[in-house]
DNA sequence: GGTAGACCTGGACGC
DNA sequence: GCGTCCAGGTCTACC
């Protein structure tokens, strides 16, 4: 669990600085300013590790370039505003993370642009123990999966990858940054504004529309307290059974949130579990796959508390073979054709 | 408690 | 080009 393990001290904030851009000078001609930030990473860190280690990574807005080994995307600022920030691992530093931020900062707004990166990137977690337990996975430094810089943003994209094709949760988040979050990912402030009818038009979610405006209604009114959900060491089965609570969330979407918080102790099973288990175990496919999950909750007991990241190793390293590459190296579009429907 | 149908979309398929 | 069917997870009504 995240929170019940110890904590990294990452918190020095030395070398931060701003300066005069040279990337942009803007419509008159004039130098525009940005800020420099670095963050302190544990040993052993690896960017593209960190990022390219769950499909998250290929929704907008966020950006992976495996070009530049680069991560982009926008965070959010003071009084909500945007910023643009790239995310790279310098060679001749590797316990070091270059933040450029397309703004110049100040120093709580560099704070909350840090604990946003930290966050997606897991920095703060300690995966001794796992890495521990499975030699492989630490070799391939695998074991950050990746996530986003708010619980609110995890919520809804697991709500648009719930009972729909990979390709159309990738054209939903791209849909949701584009028509309502001007180009970021939509705050639940942005999101409770609108009529579900609309968000149901306008980016295609179909009847998601109305559990994702519920979400942000609840969020944005205090009705639903979602710093709760991240409490130290608050115990996975209360996550998971509050989070069972929010409409739109089911047995599967509670589990995988329950993972992007830090507890590895379930596995969300879904279409995808089932095709996995029984392809990789050599296990015929009963008419009714549910039966499965007492089977497959006792293979994995094996690597307790880390099960999911056990189950999605394996899965990740399948997807990395069926592609034929690592994942740094997928491009977005290559991302989308290698889930159940395409591989049983 | 268990089950069936509805929800919505894009893609595959048959004509 | 059009219509039909299917996959996907959750909710709700019904038994």
């Amino acid at each position: 669990m995240r929170h019940s393990h110890k904590q990294c001290d990452l918190t020095s904030d030395i070398n931060d600085s701003w300066k005069p851009a040279v990337l942009d000078r803007g419509p008159f001609n004039m130098p525009r300013q940005n800020s420099n930030l670095t963050l302190p990473v544990p040993p052993g860190f690896s960017l593209q590790a960190a990022v390219c280690s769950y499909g998250y990574f290929i929704l907008a807005p966020n950006r992976w370039d495996p070009g530049t080994r680069t991560f982009t995307r926008p965070l959010q600022g003071r009084r909500g505003r945007s910023v643009q920030v790239t995310i790279s691992q310098p060679r001749y530093d590797r316990r070091r993370l270059k933040l450029t931020c397309d703004k110049r900062l100040d120093a709580p707004e560099r704070a909350a642009i840090k604990a946003q990166v930290r966050r997606m990137l897991r920095v703060d977690e300690d995966f001794t123990g796992w890495f521990k337990m499975h030699p492989i996975a630490r070799r391939k430094k695998f074991g950050r999966l990746f996530c986003s810089p708010t619980l609110f943003e995890d919520i809804v994209k697991t709500i648009t990858g719930c009972n729909v094709t990979w390709s159309n949760t990738v054209r939903m988040n791209q849909l949701l940054c584009d028509k309502v979050g001007r180009g970021a990912f939509p705050t639940p402030a942005q999101l409770a504004a609108i009529a579900p009818a609309k968000l149901k038009a306008s980016c295609k979610v179909g009847y998601r529309a109305e559990r994702i405006i519920r979400l942000a209604r609840d969020v944005q009114a205090g009705r639903l307290d979602l710093a709760w959900f991240e409490k130290p060491l608050l115990p996975a089965d209360e996550a998971y059974q509050a989070l069972l609570k929010i409409y739109g969330l089911g047995p599967f979407a509670a589990a995988n949130i329950c993972q992007l918080l830090g507890h590895y102790d379930r596995i969300a099973i879904d279409t995808e579990t089932y095709r996995h288990f029984c392809t990789t175990f050599g296990v015929k496919r009963p008419k009714d796959p549910s039966k499965l999950h007492p089977r497959i909750e006792k293979h994995y007991t094996q690597y307790a508390p880390y099960q999911f990241l056990a189950y999605w190793f394996e899965l990740w390293c399948g997807y990395e073979t069926a592609n034929g590459k690592p994942a740094p190296q997928w491009l977005p579009h290559e991302a989308g054709d290698f889930t159940a429907t395409k591989l049983q």
